[in-house]
RNA sequence: GCACCCGUAGCUCAGCUGGAUAGAGCGCUGCCCUCCGAAGGCAGAGGUCACUGGUUCGAAUCCAGUCGGGUGCACCA
């Protein structure tokens, strides 16, 4: 139940009612029609601006219309009085029983707040995608984050989601992994290894190797690369892939689906996939200009194969083949997004580092081609993470070797604050995480504030069995909320109501951060409704000696509960049951 | 040189599918713990929403341009 949604139906339909009865010229477009909460509370529970939107189209005076639409407005029971204001808003002041409704919603309703938005519509959410090379770093983990909140908010939101990983494991890095293996595979049989430049000397692969010489023993110890480095190349990626499904389940992430690079070579997947690009005309021979304003050094014109991405809101045509005839990275990519296409989903979203963002224009000119527009791509680029401890910044170096993993942070502040801290940004906002602060316990910190809000109310629970009152959801439900009349109680209440549209909103815009947001305004009310009671004790959940109004307020937080461990599930983060 | 992202309170940021007096946290100022729910609470100060035009009944929000910051810019993945 989504009493914002439909109050806009009411809205509507006694707009075409008045159209009807000639009150309206017929044929009026509604979709300006906004009814909405308004920003100050002042203005009611409810605004719509149908009197100003319609005056023009209508060739009235907005007052006429707001005078005529609030008359009608007024007879449905739902609606307590109706104000014309400003220039011609109409704010809807709503029964309290609204509000005591959605609070029974909220306790009886397990699906209170998800949405049948999506209609289903297959989603494909591709994130994290890093190459299988090593463990997961920090700027994996807000990707990783944000995709996976992203890929259950739109499944609350009622999209069938699947969640994708690409393996590169096609290209030029993965034979420098092999090599890399290979080193630590003689270093197992004591032999010393020099590290030449461009390998990958982490001790991580140590363990590789050891495991390569327990499987292999000596075999290719003698043996020339062309050997071995097939079959090193296949144990190293496997087992780096291992080593990130086990980095992602920190991080209590599992993907649906992984989807190898290396897959769309030899098996035709490309070709057919360029080749529908080429029947589009879209593919020719050709020679790109050099890029304006920074000549590189060893620039040559080169004939190459081109893909016509400009007739599809790119800035230059990019390449497909390179001059001696092997593809570019671009094409097993085109030939990926034409798979997902093929495989039947309605909209495509891309989790990428901002370091990508000069990819997302060829990407999507590739989908709209492949699809003739039909299929979305949306692509989302999550901004740096920067690290801290007490406000002194972490050096990061790859080249030294001193890269915080994902595993790091989880291991250092758990999983949840991991989580919940990277979803506070919206993911094109740098973000800043300070081990120390994101685990400190106090209302500066958001991840804590929700959690307490949660885990407070818990107490509360606690408390009133004690004193032997019934808490369970049933009993709270058919609890006389009339009682609940106080203007900070119906505040809360219509912060609840709430959680509904803001899962649309967040999901219609791909912006998990917001449910964040939400939970933290939530958690914001309920403890200051909390506060109101050390003042007023009227205020305080438990009434001694009054079970149905102690019932009545314990089923408002308790719906306060029910959304922040929804919100929270959304975000992948566990509602804490109490705090230590 | 081009493209993308960003520019909102002293700081970190929300708000941006156009709505009424622009919000939060931190910091700052003041008040409040004999007891009853203080891992605190209440109140207050603080803004040319980078700038200039435009669209609109209405612009922080949309459009164009300017300035400032970040990122990426031929066969590398």
């Amino acid at each position: 139940m989504n009493i914002f949604a439909d109050l806009r139906t009411l809205v509507i339909d006694t707009l075409a009612g008045m159209e009807r009865d000639g009150l309206l010229p017929a044929g009026l477009a509604t979709d300006a029609v906004s009814v909405e909460p308004p920003r100050d509370a002042g203005h009611g529970d409810m605004a719509t601006n149908a009197a100003m939107v319609l005056a023009k189209p209508a060739g009235m005076k907005p007052r006429d219309i707001a005078d005529a639409l609030a008359a009608r407005l007024t007879d449905d029971p739902r609606v307590a009085s109706v104000d014309i204001a400003g220039p011609g808003f109409l704010n809807l002041r709503l029964a309290d029983t609204v509000w005591q409704g959605l609070v029974v919603n909220a306790l009886t309703d397990p699906g209170f707040g998800r949405s049948t938005m999506g209609g289903q519509e297959k989603v494909l959410v591709e994130y994290v995608s890093a190459n299988p090379t090593g463990p997961l770093h920090v700027g994996h983990t807000r990707g990783a984050v944000f995709g996976d909140a992203l890929a259950s908010l739109l499944d609350y939101a009622g999209y069938d989601v699947t969640r994708e990983y690409y393996i590169n494991d096609g290209g030029a890095q993965v034979d420098v992994l092999a090599r890399s293996v290979y080193l630590r595979y003689q270093e197992a049989h004591d032999l010393s290894v020099d590290w030449p430049e461009g390998t990958y000397p982490g001790d991580y692969l140590i363990d590789v190797g050891e495991a390569l010489k327990a499987k292999v023993g000596d075999i290719w110890l003698d043996a020339p690369e062309d050997v071995w480095l097939q079959e090193v190349r296949l144990f190293a990626t496997e087992a780096m892939m291992d080593l990130i499904r086990s980095d992602l389940a920190k991080l209590n992430i599992t993907m649906d689906n992984f989807y190898s690079e290396k897959s769309l070579y030899g098996t035709g997947k490309i070709e057919k996939a360029i080749a529908q690009l080429d029947a589009a005309g879209l593919i020719y021979r050709g020679t790109l200009e050099p890029p304006k304003g920074k000549m590189p050094e060893d620039w040559e014109p080169r004939e190459q194969t081109l893909f016509k991405s400009t007739e599809h809101g790119d800035d230059v045509d990019r390449p497909v083949q390179k001059s001696d005839g092997a593809w570019t990275y671009f094409a097993p990519d085109i030939a990926y997004h034409y798979d997902k296409i093929e495989r039947g989903f309605d909209s495509l979203i891309d989790v990428f580092g901002a370091d990508h963002g000069g990819y997302v224009k060829r990407m999507k000119a590739a989908v709209s081609a492949l699809s003739g527009g039909r299929v979305p791509l949306d692509v989302k680029l999550t901004q740096l993470v920067k690290l801290s401890k007490n406000g002194e910044p972490f050096k990061m170096s790859k080249r030294a070797g001193t890269f915080i993993t994902l595993s790091d942070v989880v291991d250092e502040v758990g999983a949840d604050v991991t989580r919940f801290h990277m979803l506070t940004r919206k993911n094109d906002a740098p973000l800043d995480f300070d081990f120390a602060k994101v685990t400190e316990q106090s209302k500066d910190n958001p991840v804590f504030y929700v959690q307490y809000a949660h885990a407070r109310v818990n107490s509360v629970l606690r408390k009133a069995r004690e004193a032997g009152i019934a808490v369970d959801d049933a009993t709270l439900a058919g609890a006389d909320l009339t009682k609940l009349n106080h203007a900070a109680e119906l505040a809360v209440a219509r912060k609840v109501a709430e959680w509904p549209r803001m899962v649309e909103i967040a999901a219609k815009g791909h912006e998990p951060h917001k449910i964040a947001f939400y939970l933290y305004d939530l958690a914001s009310d309920l403890h200051g409704l909390w506060n109101l009671g050390n003042a007023e004790t009227d205020l305080r959940f438990i009434q001694d000696g009054d079970n149905a109004t102690s019932q009545a307020k314990i089923a408002l937080i308790r719906a306060v509960q029910v959304v922040i461990a929804g919100g929270l599930g959304i975000l992948g983060v566990t509602p804490a049951e109490e705090m230590r």
